[in-house]
DNA sequence: CGGTGATTTGATTTTTCTCAATCCGGGTGG
DNA sequence: CCACCCGGATTGAGAAAAATCAAATCACCG
């Protein structure tokens, strides 16, 4: 079962007020070593609650109500980073699969790091692994096109689900049109316009949310080329 | 003299390759703390080089050559956080003003992270802080319009320059529109139009990198209600 | 006082958004 | 079993936003 790391201080409506930390079993993040100094709390979740495994989409949201899916989060994941500000609330995480999910407190989480180097190195190289990707996307987001985004994003889903030991070329998107618009900074009509154009040129195929890569290298040339200067 | 706060484990043509901490005299982050705990390294700058202080922009770029600017750090601000993951080089830093920086050894500086919880958690709070502006930014580019991120960027700047002891309604930019542009996911000519509209309305003043802030509830009212609805 | 880089402004093109209609598949209830 | 329904996806046409190309202006510096 698919599961995620997550780290929380607070939410919404979704997670307990108390400082947590919600973790899985990870591939990014050594579990083994979480498990043997922090007891967890297991805890299954269904799809629509919030927090669970396989895959979860983050959000955050203004007070004026805009909101933007920051991230689809697969097994291994650390979330919740941003949490660590204590009482302070910046995502909520939306279960879009069916999964399983362990809970930590995190000031014993902390506790622990503190303890045993090791628990510390695998937490700040993970952490620093969620903040380098970020910041690519920041990138991609804001130097490319929509089609060029979209590439990417695809690139991305299969990179890490191949890292999961699933297809890196064939697979079933589990979020909307507008959860990807949302993430991509694009319109939901832009999004599977994008995918349309990149399956007329054939790079991919695309069948509602089944995807199939043709042409990898043909959508990384894609990128490697901007359309926009900036 | 304004100084920044740095962590880098290693950068292109800029930093040691050695992992270390660059860390000045901060607001956010408690120096005192950290000056009796980790023996700094101090260094004075040029303009022109690499981190310094007063103001220092963050860039990242791609190997295909394409680049953005991912943030202004002003005094006090935590840089390189993403350069944990040892040994991966993330972004440049670029001083803007001239000024003064200190340096630390990554490794010295967990070590006393470790032996000092207080520094522990000063550590994680910035760290945290910084997570959720990064955030932040990205609702904001990835849900409104040129000039609405325009306003955002100079009401941030008001706010974090009055947190300095500095006016927050008139300062001058240290930065060029493309720069701006880059940060803002927009082209510098986007930038200056956007500029000149908010001081057509009235809510700004602009002469070249002169800003003077007339109605800045005003340009929050502007923020409040989005362009783009994804 | 000319030169250079930055900024501003204008005209035009491109991209993306917006609005609207249609399609498609899965699920439901008769 | 089938007609219907509903959310999501697709497609189309027109509008809006921003990029691009081009030119003029400005400030500063040697």
């Amino acid at each position: 079962m698919a599961t995620v790391t997550a780290l929380r201080t607070s939410a919404t409506h979704s997670i307990t007020p108390k400082p947590q930390l919600l973790i899985g079993a990870p591939t990014a993040f050594d579990s083994t070593l979480l498990l043997q100094h922090v007891a967890p709390t297991r805890r299954r979740i269904r799809s629509g609650e919030f927090v669970h495994a396989g895959l979860v989409k983050s959000t955050i949201a203004s007070s004026d109500g805009r909101e933007k899916v920051t991230g689809f989060q697969m097994r291994g994941a650390l979330l919740g980073l941003e949490a660590m500000a204590a009482g302070t609330h910046v995502c909520d995480v939306v279960a879009l699969e069916d999964g399983e999910i362990w809970e930590f407190e995190f000031a014993r989480f902390m506790a622990a790091c503190a303890r045993v180097p090791a628990l510390q190195h695998a937490f700040t190289a993970t952490m620093a692994a969620e903040i380098l990707a970020e910041r690519s996307w920041m990138l991609t987001l804001g130097t490319l096109g929509a089609e060029q985004r979209v590439a990417a994003l695809l690139l991305d889903f299969g990179t890490r689900l191949e890292a999961l030991g699933f297809s890196a070329s064939r697979f079933v998107l589990r979020m909307t049109r507008a959860e990807i618009g949302s993430f991509l900074g694009l319109q939901l009509e832009t999004v599977t316009r994008a995918m349309t154009q990149l399956d007329d040129r054939g790079l991919i195929s695309v069948q509602r949310r089944e995807i199939d890569i043709r042409d990898a290298d043909g959508l990384r040339a894609l990128i490697g080329a901007p359309s926009r200067s900036h």
